[in-house]
RNA sequence: GGCUAGGUGGCAGAGUGGUCAUGCAGCGGCCUGCAAAGCCGUCUACGCCGGUUCGAUUCCGACCCUAGCCUCCA
């Protein structure tokens, strides 16, 4: 049907594909349901807020896609063997089961503290060996790999034709570029690990090249293909596991199965601290539970301060920012207030929602769609002005409807009886005296009315002035009530 | 060295071949007892040099600068 082509992509969400460096409407291989898999964590310590952009960057994806009439089925792994985390444990002293359960509880509580929807499935590496002992065997049989002199299997890179497609790279480049010494159990030194022999005292399953474990890329590709198949739509994950990690999820996948594997590719972009990227060896990195601790006044700033700005690009993290981010958040909230919650079916959907979504199905642009929730809610403020309250009833119900779009669903009631900060800033008299209950405060604004009332202005502005010191801000509104906020 | 992204107003950050981003901050006004919140209005822009064009921040080329990847990393 060519006739309908040219409305029906007008409607298609467009998506930046890494591979081909362009944007391509999202056609799901199977009609109404796309089948994403991205990369998750390595579990040996806390996330960091880096790890929080990524989940949350496709968390937003995912419901995304929902709302837009998809059936998604979201898979995000989680390493569970890896070097790092058997170093790790061995410092703790600490089994590698009580390492890995401990930082999968924590995430999942930070994941949940920030919105993130658990995706539908969470498969761990180690519940995946025998696939990912079928898939390095397959390997072999289509010689794709060999088992090194060393015990290792190795992935022999030449052999693939299209290695290097996806992060841009050529093989002689990356020889010439090469800073790794030579490895003498590696045909060439580019090869990669796909089963590692056991050295004493690790954890090993048993597989037809002894007692092993699995390497890191593999993982990806046999828990991918194990739940979702050999050609699925979307495979996402931070702008650093490019390259080499899946470079390689390529090779592997497309080797061992002769299929396409991923047909879009995305990639979050870093956060950087002070303009250069956030690691450790910088010292320049916050987990995110010491950022919700100490930095926001809701988890849902952070949230709100990374869609502020385009999910491919960097990201410059300070509490500068997310001071800014408070604000903005912070004045829909204020619109947001004080309004009956209208069931959310009945939100009409006008030009504004009309623009989120093109601006969303370009290729998710969050920061032009929270634009639109802004004048969407400078048009409810104008409407309250207005006392036009069916008018107000509407944008809002509209409004919250969007911003749960987006996983925005703090709701002002929690807002506003929070602090800007958790931990007031350097100040230990703020901290001292923030700490008015809610009935100090309504006592206090009852004494105030009644001081106005008697044009007792000097005692009015005595009382407000205090309160104003416990970090009470107050609102006068026109029918003679008066509200209050924490600044 | 190879490859890839960028350089937008005080800050952050979208976008576009020729009237608007948006938020924060500033300024003026309305509202208020005064404030706060809100509304209206408003000032600071598109790295540098060429080219294409009636017209470029937007397209093309050179240059400068920044970040990232090439090594474990969201």
């Amino acid at each position: 049907m060519p006739a309908a082509s040219s409305s029906m992509t007008h409607d298609m969400i467009r998506i930046h594909n890494s591979l081909t460096g362009e944007k391509q409407p999202l056609q799901p291989l199977t009609p109404g349901e796309v089948r994403m898999y991205v990369c998750g964590l390595t579990v040996y310590d806390y996330m960091h807020i880096g790890h929080a952009r990524m989940m949350i960057v496709f968390d937003v994806v995912s419901r995304y896609l929902r709302y837009r009439g998809h059936r998604v089925t979201y898979v995000r792994n989680i390493t569970d063997i890896d070097d790092k985390i058997i170093k790790r444990a061995a410092e703790n002293g600490e089994s590698i089961d009580s390492l890995t359960g401990r930082f999968i509880a924590a995430m999942h509580a930070d994941c949940a503290a920030l919105g993130v929807v658990r995706p539908d499935f969470e498969p761990r590496a180690t519940q995946y060996v025998p696939a990912i002992i079928a898939m390095v065997e397959k390997l072999i049989e289509r010689e794709y790999a060999y088992v090194a002199p060393n015990g290792d299997v190795m992935y022999a890179v030449a052999k693939f034709e299209g290695y290097g497609r996806l992060s841009g790279k050529r093989l002689a480049d990356l020889r010439a570029g090469a800073r790794v010494e030579v490895d003498e159990s590696k045909r060439d030194p580019l090869d990669f690990v796909l089963w590692k022999h056991a050295k004493p005292g690790e954890p090993a399953w048993d597989s037809p090249w002894g007692k092993g474990r699995p390497g890191w890329h593999i993982e990806c590709s046999a828990m991918s293909v194990a739940l979702l198949g050999s050609h699925f739509d979307i495979h996402g994950g931070g702008l650093d596991l490019k390259f080499p990690h899946h470079e390689n999820e390529i090779a592997q996948t497309c080797a061992a199965t002769g299929d396409r594997f991923a047909e879009m590719w995305i990639h979050n972009g870093f956060v950087n601290i002070d303009n250069e990227k956030m690691s450790k060896s910088l010292g320049n990195f916050f987990t995110v539970r010491e950022v919700l601790a100490k930095a926001v006044r809701h988890p849902q700033v952070l949230r709100y301060f990374f869609l502020v700005s385009h999910y491919r690009g960097p990201i410059n993290y300070s509490l500068e920012q997310l001071e800014q981010a408070d604000a903005a958040l912070g004045r829909i909230m204020t619109a947001l207030r004080e309004l009956p919650e209208s069931a959310a079916a009945t939100a009409p959907a006008s030009q504004h929602t009309a623009r989120f979504q093109e601006a969303m199905d370009d290729d998710f642009n969050t920061p032009e769609a929270i634009a639109v929730l802004q004048t969407l809610t400078r048009e409810l403020n104008s409407a309250k002005d207005a006392r036009d309250g069916a008018r107000a009833t509407a944008l809002a119900a509209e409004l919250r409807s969007l911003l749960g779009v987006l996983g925005i669903t703090v709701t002002p009631k929690e807002w506003f009886s929070l602090g800007a900060k958790a931990i007031p800033q350097g100040g230990s008299q703020a901290a001292a005296t923030a700490a008015l209950t809610d009935t100090e405060i309504a006592r206090g604004i009852e004494a105030r009315i009644a001081a106005r009332k008697a044009k007792n202005w000097a005692e009015a502005d005595r009382i407000r002035a205090e309160l104003a010191r416990a970090g009470v801000v107050l609102e006068d509104k026109p029918d003679g009530t008066t509200v209050w906020r924490r600044a």
